[in-house]
DNA sequence: ATTTTCACATACCGATTGGTATGTATTTGC
DNA sequence: GCAAATACATACCAATCGGTATGTGAAAAT
């Protein structure tokens, strides 16, 4: 590991803990015992650092969700592996402070519009992910005819990320696992074939 | 209205979009007019400021609901209340930049225990309000016996937050409507008697 | 009418902010 | 083996941070 991706281990965790404007560059050296000199010898700024630590944060929380679904097969499956998959969130991020798309997307939006719409791009993406599943699972005769892909795509993510939420502010992962719950029970074997 | 209201009805929104470190005193300052001994003269300090603009900011965003749900009568009516009062949500805290529990939740876990528990009660309370109004619902027999009222309350408040988090990263208020939508009829239509 | 109080403005404080210029030791290239 | 480049530390910068002490004019109290 060299002194680039040292650096952005140790501060990655804090950026999404205590946000863009509140973590300073004196957290940053102290986290890493390193000097400005060699912050700035490897990043050219503040806000570079910023976005790369997202885009670690971003590595660690949810990409291997969608290596999950890529290595998925079917729509049905695809579905419950994704709640298989958020059923273990909770403990995949707490060092981390939880979700770096929420934290992102509630703390940059006024303030760091370029960081803001790295968030909203992911978001974009992981919707449209989800609303591609459910469409070929329409398509495979998987599930129901008569639903909206999109509809129910916002109806899942809006519950991930809220019951994300409530886990991380009341340090009580069972909003997870009942959300999860709900959507294994309540969706998706509702909208099966 | 006085100075103390003046100064609080500036700035509420301006924390509520830029978060407590994100918010000056020159940005409280530039929104007022006023000067720093004007803020000081109103305000014990910065802190102080940001605990008075959170209640502001809750009793415009989340206290109408709490009072529309005390005068409606009925679980079922409660419920579908709630739904209706999201659906103009996005409107009604847009110039707010989002919900301020969502908000302060995220912002202040790791830089400001005193807002950030004002927000974890405030969250508590809603979660506690939706699980005895299904409790209520089972006792009026208006509701199915065999739900769990904490359970479905984890869910419900889960989409609410998760949907309105959607609806400003996107500026999109579909996110809230397609998921009040689908508590009206994938949730409230199937638990009932 | 005089004094006191109150509400705000002005001016200033030390500390901290992000950022840079320079110094230095080590490694790399030839 | 010598020069150049690299990688980091040190020292410093103007600007801004939250907060305070003092000044001032108007209103309220006596």
């Amino acid at each position: 590991m060299n002194t680039n991706e040292f650096i952005l281990a140790k501060v990655a965790p804090i950026f999404n803990k205590q946000g863009y404007v509140g973590t300073s560059l004196a957290d940053i050296t102290q986290a890493t015992g390193l000097t400005k000199g060699a912050i700035y010898c490897n990043f050219a700024n503040k806000e570079d650092l910023a976005q790369k630590a997202f885009e670690l944060n971003v590595r660690t929380a949810i990409y291997p969700l969608f290596r999950l679904i890529a290595t998925t097969q079917g729509a049905i499956h695809k579905l419950y592996a994704i709640t298989t998959y958020q059923r273990g969130y909770y403990h995949l991020v707490k060092d981390l402070g939880g979700c770096p798309m929420l934290r992102v997307g509630v703390d940059t939006k006024y303030i760091n519009p370029l960081l803001f719409k790295q968030a909203e791009n992911l978001s974009k993406r992981m919707l449209d992910g989800l609303a591609t599943i459910i469409e070929e699972g329409k398509l495979s005769q998987e599930l129901k005819q008569d639903i909206n892909p999109l509809d129910y795509a916002k109806v899942i993510l809006s519950m991930i990320e809220g019951s994300s939420l409530l886990a991380f502010t009341h340090n009580d992962e069972s909003y997870i696992s009942k959300a999860m719950d709900f959507i294994d029970n309540g969706i998706i074997a509702k909208i099966k074939n």
